[in-house]
DNA sequence: CTGAAAGCGCTAACAA
DNA sequence: TTGTTAGCGCTTTCAG
């Protein structure tokens, strides 16, 4: 690993002046700059990022918390993230925190050292929120990914997609099609993450008069199997059913599986419907119906804000983006009503 | 962001005392660590992770440098990467080409401007090997991590997964399972990265005196798409099959679909095997049968390995480490062969 | 247009 | 047991 001086060295000149023709700074006479330039060739010079991290005083890292990367959601957004901040020339830090709170601190305490220039937060339920306020505190800019209420500013800068309005869209489309007695799997606690689109998915039902009493639906996790499972215990008591609302893709996919257990047609006897849009709802059979969220446009605008935060500085106001609506994304896990079961 | 000399200054000793307290080297009287501690937690301080890498040398970052995190297969793999890594206090980098030569370059340069400390790389394939080879010239350890032959050491340190064996599995599984015409869906080119799965499959064919005309196999992509696709084209010319190997998961998702879209029914009237084991292949309806490739164990030999070849500095003897075998994992999607269609 | 010098925050000898 | 010193590789005034 060759150095400033080296190259300098090399190119009869200081430190200080290649690092002027390298970064384009400085008035540097064509000669010099090309004698320079040769040696940085010749030694296959790369800079230090540390040192030039230390100077500067923070590196050209951002970083992403997640709270596990096995759900396919989150590499899909962590794939936009790193694009958006590559645009930036930042380099992207993946942080898992795999639901562990001592990962998690570490993870913190490590960006608190500076280890990184911003964090952006998936989900902000599985941190302790103290935490986050606390790095703000200390200068650290700090952006909330998929904060799921725009009308409700949290305490820190967010990018919000309007879950609400997932859930009144998905509602819509199953009472469109006739659908009267509609269940809903929701993949988190009842006061968790899912609630918003949940609420948009009642509000609806409530305002088209249609009835959906506790008793059908179920509270469980954002995995595939907890949403079979789920379905299976709705459907067994309550199965006079004609649709599911489910909150998330992973687990309308468990759905899926569950009608097809049970011997089930989707959709002819049974409509299913998710949130997202991920990759994968296509992919089955039958394909998904969905109300898809735009991931790429969320990253990018996290990341938009995480510029703007850094460049703001100081005076770091919570500000909130929004991105475009989530759209009714119709495959072939819907249809009409045809048959009450026997 | 507080510094060592001002937890210095308010604990009333020196930068290096601190420093000492903190890293518990050398002997520091219970008086002064307490009020050193006490100093640390008031002003909550956080060391500066780029100065300690630039005095060391190298910071507590290994990349990992991917194709693409959005083949389902590579979240999976960097999962079980950053755990590893995290349990030797690394922090894990994620790089992503996307196929990218630009981004790679852009990558290769930054980490060879140390920001991190080694580079685990997924697909050797898709980057330009001499990169990685003059990268490792300049002392950066480099470790290829999905090695797919593990009797042919290559340039660099490996983990090696017996890619070869897997296809021997799968060809024997379908055998035993009575059938005699079998087509391939291989996704990659011929000499690609899925070429030791497919001659594994072959030499097992071959063994057992089935033929395998070249018409019977489909050389393709690494994705459901293109598997479906291909699935397609090879049932229309040859309609006699009665299996499929496919060397992915990925594109054996596709060969389902396909098998779907046919109104053909798996696996009675036809069976399909894939490679890998990623998480979907038992969410699927019929779930998939494959060949588990052991991905936790392979991350985790990557940053053994790395280790290793950080610990040996100069000395960085080319060397391979290979994962325990594949092993078939039956499920839904393979069965006897019941009757010809028609 | 180029050089000299200081300093980012930390660690690691070596002194005291 | 603690302090002093030097320096990691780079950027950035300020002089020349």
């Amino acid at each position: 690993m060759s150095t400033l001086v080296e190259v300098g060295r090399l190119a009869g000149v200081t430190p200080a002046t290649v690092s002027n023709v390298l970064r384009g700074r400085g008035r540097v006479s064509e000669s010099t700059r090309e004698r320079v330039l040769a040696a940085v060739q010749q030694l296959g010079y790369r800079p230090n990022l540390n040192a030039r991290a230390l100077v500067k005083g923070r590196p050209q890292t951002i970083a992403l918390i997640v709270s596990s990367i096995a759900n396919p959601f989150y590499p899909e957004f962590a794939l936009a993230v790193e694009q958006a901040v590559r645009k930036h020339d930042y380099f992207l830090l993946m942080c898992n925190t795999n639901n562990d709170p001592a990962q998690e601190t570490a993870y913190l305490d490590a960006v608190g050292g500076s280890l990184a220039q911003g964090v952006l937060v998936m989900n902000a339920d599985f941190l302790r929120v103290d935490e986050l306020i606390e790095l703000r505190r200390r200068n650290m800019p700090v952006v909330l990914c998929m904060w799921e209420k725009p009308d409700l500013q949290p305490e820190l800068p967010c990018v919000a997609v309007d879950f609400y309005q997932a859930g009144v869209i998905a509602a819509e489309h199953l009472i469109k099609l006739g659908h009267q007695r509609i269940g809903a799997v929701v993949g988190s606690e009842p006061t968790g993450n899912h609630q918003w689109r949940y609420k948009g998915f009642c509000d609806t039902l409530a305002r088209a008069e249609i009835a959906h009493p506790p008793e059908d639906v179920r509270f469980t996790n954002d995995t595939i199997d907890a949403g079979r499972n789920a379905a299976h215990g709705l459907l067994a008591a309550v199965p006079d059913l004609t649709a599911i609302f489910v909150s998330n893709d992973l687990p309308a996919l468990g759905v899926l599986q569950a009608a097809a257990d049970l011997g089930l047609e989707v959709p002819a006897d049974l409509s299913v419907i998710g949130i997202t849009d991920i990759q994968f709802a296509h992919q089955v059979r039958p394909a998904l119906t969905t109300v898809s969220v735009p991931i790429d446009e969320a990253g990018e605008l996290a990341v938009q804000l995480m510029m703007e935060v850094i460049a703001d500085g100081e005076k770091q106001v919570p500000r909130m983006l929004v991105t475009s609506t989530p759209q009714l994304v119709v495959r072939a896990s819907t249809g009409r009503v045809r048959r009450s079961r026997d």
